[in-house]
DNA sequence: CGGAATCCGCGCTGATACTG
DNA sequence: CAGTATCAGCGCGGATTCCG
């Protein structure tokens, strides 16, 4: 089991380097800015085992309660669901309503801010799609 | 520290859910096709730490060597350097030509492949630095 | 210069149990 | 239904050392 499969592990203070300034030249976009830059800010919130899965799910529907997404998504553990619904919402998202009956229901849409990712995050997904059989092929033929 | 700040961890079996048919709705884009969806297999590998970090660097030169690489980025260690460039590499991404000359010397390129995916990551950074104000303060607000 | 190899700690993840 | 709480484990990532 060689390492670049998946994921992170132990993360402490690294981010500490503020994106470094990351010259970049001509090409310009000028990531650095003060204290922090975007790539690490903000795209690092995807970097996470399920929170893109969420947001295509939820961009499916005006509205998802708890249950349906789980179904959904079917292999997220309740407590993965509802810690990266939490991220997302924080980060302003995802809105989450909670109405006050029994039983509970709660339902998840994508905010405006939400909706305005959707089309990067589709874009990505599209390029997968495309690619992935030519990506698949090449990492097997990989010595 | 909560959760939700980043990264991964524990990941052994999960994935053979086999992205679960997502019974994406007349939305389209059906994901699942066959045995593994783009989502998990392709987009996965830019959930790790450097991986776009590297790609973004890369698109600014037509070609790097290892260490103007490793200064660009700043804050990453030889050997995430390593093994993020041989991921990227095993996909197609990145092209990897070692000179036989002393002292060593190697250049690192993006492929077709790997420029094909850029304008896709580079609306994905747009959208970051459009935004990440607003998500960083919500972030703040959010209790 | 451009790695490879090793060790190891930290914290995310998943499982399980419980609740209003 | 929609969570919360707790816990243990494992794998990622960093640091270090060595090499051609």
């Amino acid at each position: 089991m060689q390492y670049g499969t998946r994921g992170f592990g132990t993360y402490p203070e690294v981010t500490k380097g503020e994106c470094q300034e990351n010259r970049m030249k001509e090409n310009s976009e000028v990531f650095s800015m003060s204290e922090s830059c975007p790539i690490r800010n903000v795209l690092d919130r995807f970097g996470d085992k399920w929170s893109i899965l969420v947001l295509l799910v939820l961009s499916d529907e005006e509205k998802m309660r708890f249950n349906e997404l789980h179904k959904a998504i079917g292999d997220i553990s309740q407590k993965m669901l509802t810690v990266t619904l939490r991220t997302l919402e924080a980060d302003g998202l995802v809105s989450r309503e909670v109405f006050p009956e029994i039983p509970p229901r709660v339902e998840y849409r994508l905010t405006l801010l939400g909706k305005s990712l959707m089309p990067h995050i589709h874009g990505l997904v599209k390029w997968a799609k495309d690619n992935q059989e030519v990506i698949v092929s090449k990492r097997k033929q990989y010595a």
